[in-house]
DNA sequence: TTGTAGGCGTTATCAG
DNA sequence: CTGATAACGCCTACAA
């Protein structure tokens, strides 16, 4: 009895015209029940909705699309080195989209380009896109907020500090985190720490650095400017950067490295110089990507909840047009843990 | 001049009346030069193209798909437990439809469930999809093949074998692959190689371990079932198969891992014993992922261009709409090559 | 080669 | 509360 003509080949789709005849009510009225106004006569309400779920009929979202100037469409933006963190957002997103009349459109950018900003304009303006989530570090542009502000577009900004109102934001404490991985090496025995730094123009550089500095400042040890290095995030900054550290004499005792790549690189390059891991040296990521279970030993890093946040993010975005409001409310912040594995000992006592 | 009201909050977008009235023709007209109608006199095509060109203007995306019944999107099914591939794929893609008017929508699906069809078919239906690219294993259903052209859907396939016409497949050699890969491990010296398979299901694990019980058959070597373990392409599975394969007296002195992540954990394996790699085991993988350089030693691999193929079907799929004919040429076959790094030597002369 | 009328499926306006 | 009627922006007949 429901669903008719379903495998005829090209099924001729019903519209809102056949719901309204089925019904005997106007158009109007089936828009009406499909929008949730709340002006509605209750059984003609449940009339309507009864046909249309029999009829298994799906409004048209081009339609919608054109009416409302509006699509129904989250958009990704991002260009970013970090490629597991790219896929677990994506999940996280498509987790709270799914079962929604949403979809996802990713949308890698190049934010070395003077063309970026007008790049993403045309894109959501085009598409008429519902809304974005931007990761980072995209979403460290302040001028790019405006700019969605301006033209009329959602968006949730992810980012390692709160950069931003609740309901455009949702972040991690990675400043507190790195303090923590740090404060867990002093507890066993290091004082000679290094740093491989992530990139300027990284907020969550900058964070990571500063919970660094945090932590060291706390148990009052000093930090020789000879013990930081500058890194890209990429598992070769990471082994040419630690290479100065390892050249130290006397050398780190740990190091702490800003994302798993780059400690993944130390890891290596440990293994070049014959540098036991951790008996001679004490390894600390951050992203508990894969790698880091993958590699021997294996490496204690720091986890935050992407996917979660992903999630969370998305949720933002949509929570009020799926009328769950206690979405609305979805949590800005978010706390990531030490996962300690293999890579730390404390220092040998020589 | 050109561009006004740009910066003016919501600009108000122009339409195709308004080119038409600036040009002084119908909006038909301009619709035509849109579509790049073959019957249009000269200078007007030229006339409209300029005023299109100064004013900035880019059509209604969708009011397009609803004229048209067909939306600018393209499709990317999957349900794959190799990230690795698909931000590759992704990749690939999206520098295809790059500078297009084409999106990318993703849509990871649950192959398990019995509403796959019905899942896919409703996303291509709804949002009237211009065509989908389809990820293995998913792409060996020959079942959602047919419902695509039913539906008018166009396609691609992904795939480790030739599954499909050219123009809806994209396919990599993976058994000759595996069979030049373990051709080098016979070459170095190797008789006794163990085997670990992809899992049931999956055509690339199927062609895989082809490609390798070729290579042996070629040189004369029996394979006795014990040199084979099954695992699922993760690295969980290839930590757990390989023991079964160590644990043999005598231990084989190669060992072929359907991927890398598989491989990896067969190096972790290896660790945890004491066995020296390659030393006393050789290691080679499929796929060319990240790990393979983050490990010690470094793996040898088999390479596939992924973002290439990635590039291509999405090519095979819109290159009419961009008519661009010599896209539509785009090949069907990519061969991988031989990456070699550091985990194969000639067996120890024991 | 170009223009006119009508339709794609939905939502907004404004009466009733 | 409900329903005609007119958008939304583009495209396909068909006519000129």
């Amino acid at each position: 009895m429901a669903k008719q003509k379903q495998d005829e080949g090209q099924a001729p789709k019903l519209t809102i015209n056949d719901i309204a005849r089925m019904a005997g009510v106007s158009k109007k009225t089936v828009s009406r029940v499909i929008n949730r106004s709340p002006l509605l006569n209750r059984e003609t309400r449940d009339r309507v909705e009864t046909i249309i779920r029999d009829t298994g009929y799906v409004p048209n979202p081009q339609a919608r699309a054109l009416a409302l100037g509006r699509n129904f469409l989250i958009g990704l933006v991002y260009d970013n080195p970090n490629v597991q963190m790219i896929l677990s957002m994506q999940k996280g997103i498509l987790e709270a989209l799914h079962g929604t009349e949403f979809e996802l459109v990713i949308r890698p950018v190049d934010r070395g380009s003077n063309l970026v900003m007008e790049d993403i304009r045309s894109f959501v303006t085009r598409q008429r896109l519902f809304g974005v989530v931007i990761l980072p570090p995209m979403s460290e542009n302040d001028a790019l907020a405006r700019m969605l502000d301006e033209e009329g577009c959602r968006y949730v900004r992810m980012g390692s500090a709160v950069l931003d109102d609740p309901e455009h934001m949702v972040a991690s404490n990675d400043r507190e985190a790195v303090a923590d991985a740090v404060r867990h090496l002093i507890a066993q025995g290091h004082r000679r720490i290094g740093l491989i730094a992530g990139p300027h123009g990284f907020r969550s550089a900058q964070e990571r650095r500063e919970g660094f500095e945090l932590a060291l400042k706390e148990a009052g040890i000093s930090l020789p400017r000879s013990l930081v290095a500058d890194g890209q995030y990429t598992f070769e900054s990471g082994l040419s950067a630690s290479e100065s550290l390892l050249d130290l004499s006397p050398r780190p005792t740990a190091i702490f490295a800003s994302n798993d790549e780059m400690a993944a690189g130390v890891l290596y390059a440990a293994r070049l110089r014959g540098i036991a891991v951790p008996e001679e040296l004490s390894i600390i990521g951050f992203d508990d990507t894969p790698v880091t279970t993958r590699v021997w030993p294996p490496l204690t890093t720091v986890r935050w909840p992407i996917v979660a946040m992903g999630r969370a993010a998305a949720l933002k975005l949509i929570g009020t047009a799926i009328g769950e409001d206690a979405e609305v409310n979805e949590p800005s912040m978010f706390s990531s843990t030490l996962i300690r594995r293999g890579s730390v000992a404390p220092p040998a006592t020589s």
